[in-house]
DNA sequence: CATACACTTTTTGCCTTCAAAATCGCCAAT
DNA sequence: ATTGGCGATTTTGAAGGCAAAAAGTGTATG
C-alpha cells in the first residue's frame, strides 16, 4: 500500500490529511465525540500513520479535535455554550480591530477599505452570493491587519477559523447581503471618521447579529440516532 | 543510544521534549531566529527525531518556534513590536474578562474573589514576592473564570503563557507589590459593585503598567555577539 | 569577472517496525 | 449474582531507515 495518493490536491501530505480531516469534520461526516483512530484513518487515506499522528495534532491546537495522552483523539465536542462563546469572542475581538483601526490605519489603508467596500455594493445589487462571501472574507482580513496588531491578528484570525464550520450558511438567509453591506458601511463609516467607539461597536453588533443568524446551525442537537465509529466502507 | 533519559522528569516523552526546549528557548539559551535541527535536537536529547518533530509541532502552535515546510523550525524571533502587541491584547483581553465578571460572576465567585484579595494583602505586608506571586497568577486565572466564557479563557491564558518568559522581573521592582494590590483593589471593588465598564478599565491599566515594566527585557537588542548552533555543554 | 548550471551534502518528510500503555473480556471468589 | 482481579487484544508512543527536496559548493561559460 503505497505511492497513490492522488485523491486530494497539492501541499505536504500532511497538510492534506489536515484538510481531509477537518472537511469530514465540518461537514458532520466524521460526528463529534466520535474516535479518531489513527491506523484507520491512515488505512482509509492510505498514508501512514505518521502524517496522521502530525495531522491530529495540528487539528488539536486548531481546536477542532481533542487528544488525551495514551487515549487517542477524538472530535471535539462543541457545544452551544461553547459555540456562543466563540462568537462571544469574536464580536469583542472584531470590536478591538475596528477600534484600532480607526485610530491607526493609515490614509492608504483608509482609502482602499472604503474603496473596495463601495465596490462591493455591486455585488450585492447583483446578489452575487459566492463573490460577496470572498470579499466579506477580504474586507475583515482588511480590518484584522489595520489594527496593526500582529497578536490581535493572530487571535482574530484564529477564532475566524475556529467559527468557520457554523458560518457556512448565513447568507443564505434573504436579504442578508444587504443587510451585511449596510454593516459594513457602519464600519466603514465610523473608521474614516476615526470614532473608534463608533467602529467597535459597529463592528460587535455586526457579528452578534452574524451570531444569531448561525445559532442554529450548532451542532450536539442534531436528531440522527446512529453513531458509526469511522465509516470505512469504500477502500 | 537508548533508555536513559531521567535528565527531566515525568510525563510522555513529547512533554519533555517540550518543556526542555521551551526551558531553553526562554531562558534565552537558544537565541531567536537561531536553527532547530531535528537531527542535533534528538542527539542532543538522546531521544528519537520523531517526538522531537512533535514537540517542535506543539511549540509552533504555541508561538514559540516557527516552522516553514520543508525548511525547518526556528527559534520565533520575537520583536518589540511583536511583544508590545502581546501586551497589548493582554490588556483588552483581561478587560473583557474583568468587565464580563463584573457582569457575570456569581456570588460565591464574588466572595471568595474579594476574600483571597483581602488575604492577599498580608503577603504585601510580609514582602512575599514568591507567594504573592503565585497568589497573583490565582487572582488573575480567577478572574478569567469569572467571564463565563470559555473561548475568551483559552484565549486569555494562551496569551499569557506566550508572555510569560517576559514577565518574569516585574516584581523585582520596588514597591511593585504594593502597586499591583492597589490595582487589585480597584478591580475587585468594581467586580463587586457590578461595574463592568470600570473593572475594564481597571484591569486594562493594571496590565499596562505590567508591560511597561517588562518592556525593558524585550529580548531582540542583547549585545552577545556569538551565535553557537545548539550549545551542548552539561548533559 | 560575474552568472548560471550541475553536483554534493545536508535536512526534512514519510514509512515500517517495535515496545508500552490502556481497554476489554473472562474467570473465579465471595 | 455481583464484584474483583488477571490475561489477551487493541491502540498509542517512539525508534530507525529510506527517499525526496532544499541548501551549499564548485566549475564552466558568457
Amino acid at each position: 500500500m503505497s505511492g497513490k495518493r492522488n485523491l486530494i490536491r497539492s501541499g505536504t501530505t500532511v497538510d492534506q490529511m489536515v484538510r481531509a480531516i477537518s472537511d469530514r469534520i465540518v461537514t458532520g461526516f466524521l460526528r463529534p465525540g466520535e474516535k479518531l483512530d489513527e491506523a484507520s484513518l491512515a488505512a482509509r487515506f492510505d498514508v501512514s500513520r505518521t502524517p496522521i499522528r502530525e495531522a491530529l495534532s495540528r487539528l488539536s491546537a486548531m481546536g477542532l479535535v481533542e487528544r488525551r495522552p495514551n487515549r487517542g483523539a477524538t472530535v471535539a465536542v462543541v457545544t452551544q455554550e461553547h459555540l456562543a462563546s466563540m462568537f462571544e469572542s469574536m464580536a469583542e475581538l472584531e470590536a478591538i480591530c475596528a477600534r484600532f483601526s480607526a485610530e491607526r490605519m493609515t490614509a492608504g489603508e483608509r482609502r482602499t477599505l472604503e474603496a473596495e467596500h463601495q465596490a462591493s455594493a455591486r455585488l450585492v445589487q447583483l446578489g452575487a452570493e459566492e463573490e460577496y462571501e470572498l470579499f466579506n472574507t477580504q474586507f475583515h482580513t482588511r480590518l484584522y491587519r489595520g489594527a496593526h496588531s500582529k497578536h490581535i491578528y493572530e487571535l482574530t484570525v484564529m477564532t475566524r477559523g475556529r467559527l468557520a464550520p457554523f458560518r457556512r450558511a448565513q447568507f443564505m438567509l434573504p436579504g442578508r447581503l444587504a443587510q451585511s453591506w449596510q454593516e459594513h458601511d457602519a464600519i466603514v463609516t465610523a473608521i474614516m471618521r476615526g470614532d473608534s467607539t463608533a467602529a467597535g461597536i459597529a463592528a460587535k453588533d455586526h457579528v452578534s447579529i452574524v451570531s444569531e443568524a448561525s445559532a442554529v446551525f450548532a451542532i450536539g442537537d442534531r436528531p440522527k440516532g446512529k453513531a458509526e465509529p469511522v465509516p470505512t466502507s469504500a477502500s
